[in-house]
DNA sequence: TTTTAAGTGATACTAACTATCAGTAATACG
DNA sequence: CGTATTACTGATAGTTAGTATCACTTAAAA
């Protein structure tokens, strides 16, 4: 995601471009790994920790950012390369690949229609060993994975 | 789940069946509805956040406590009714439902198998406004409801 | 150019934990 | 049975990822 992308997602669309805000933009633009709130902030010194959080969050808003969850809770941000989709996230290094899959996402229309209401969301992330690290451990994952009740493989 | 249940799961399994323990577990069996940790602690004055959070940890981990992702990221516990599933959580009052369909565990299952790495876990919400709220918003869901990239519907 | 609205940053606060650690309780061993 | 070992506990402090408040500043609109 370029600056130019990001810039023109907030200008024109009712939302004030203002320096604190550019800085953010900046900061974030073009980079390719997944990041957390807390790197930004230390990346804007100057610009307070809540406009950090005010942006991130305006950028997840308005699609232009994925905010995604990793197998131990922790959030942690990056640029989406396609339309709507979800993550593999690597458990060991943290690493992203994007994935749609159209099926799935018909599935899950499909179940609330009956008893359970009106689906306004969801969210899937799934949790891998990468290539990568597979191969720094062996060729297994780290037994001591944690793999619990609801995120179960 | 009964107390008995989360009791026989605890002992004989090298874990000690402690006072502070059976507190915890007492004031959590029977429980229909989700709850969060706070509201644990608050009904085992004399027990030890630490220890709330450690037990119910213990039964995350154990498959004898679900512990899901609301719309807004925060956490809630509640108790599995079947083996493997998911959520269909109300945005708007908590209400839960679970959901098993074999055919996404097969579609998610094959995600990984190529590039992406080792599969180890999976983590999917599906997020609905149930019948009741839909009724007590006269038949809509609330318009300020957040959806954001990456949980769109 | 006023007026209005949006945005800012400092500060404080919250939720949901985790780490540390001295002390206690349970189990195992001889 | 006594002692050793290990599990567990609660107090305290610290962490992460924020949100709430609010006086102040900017930017846009009238
Ligand atoms: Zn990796
Ligand atoms: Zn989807
Ligand atoms: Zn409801
Ligand atoms: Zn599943």
């Amino acid at each position: 995601m370029t600056n130019n992308d990001l810039v023109a997602a907030i200008e024109g669309q009712g939302y004030r471009l203002t320096a604190p805000r550019l800085r953010v933009l900046e900061s974030i633009a073009g980079r390719d790994t997944n990041f957390t709130a807390e790197e930004v902030c230390a990346d804007v010194p100057g610009v307070g920790r809540a406009t950090v959080f005010r942006t991130l969050k305006l950028l997840v808003e308005r699609g232009l950012l994925c905010k995604m969850i990793l197998h131990d809770g922790s959030p942690r941000y990056s640029f989406p390369l396609t339309g709507h989709h979800h993550h593999l996230v690597c458990v060991s290094c943290g690493a992203i690949t994007e994935f749609q899959e159209s099926e799935i996402e018909q599935l899950l229309s499909q179940l609330g229609v009956s008893k359970a209401g009106t689906i306004v969301g969801h969210r899937i992330e799934v949790y891998v060993v990468c290539p990568t690290c597979q191969v720094r451990y062996g060729g297994h994952a780290k037994p001591e994975l944690p793999i619990s009740a609801g995120v179960s493989s």
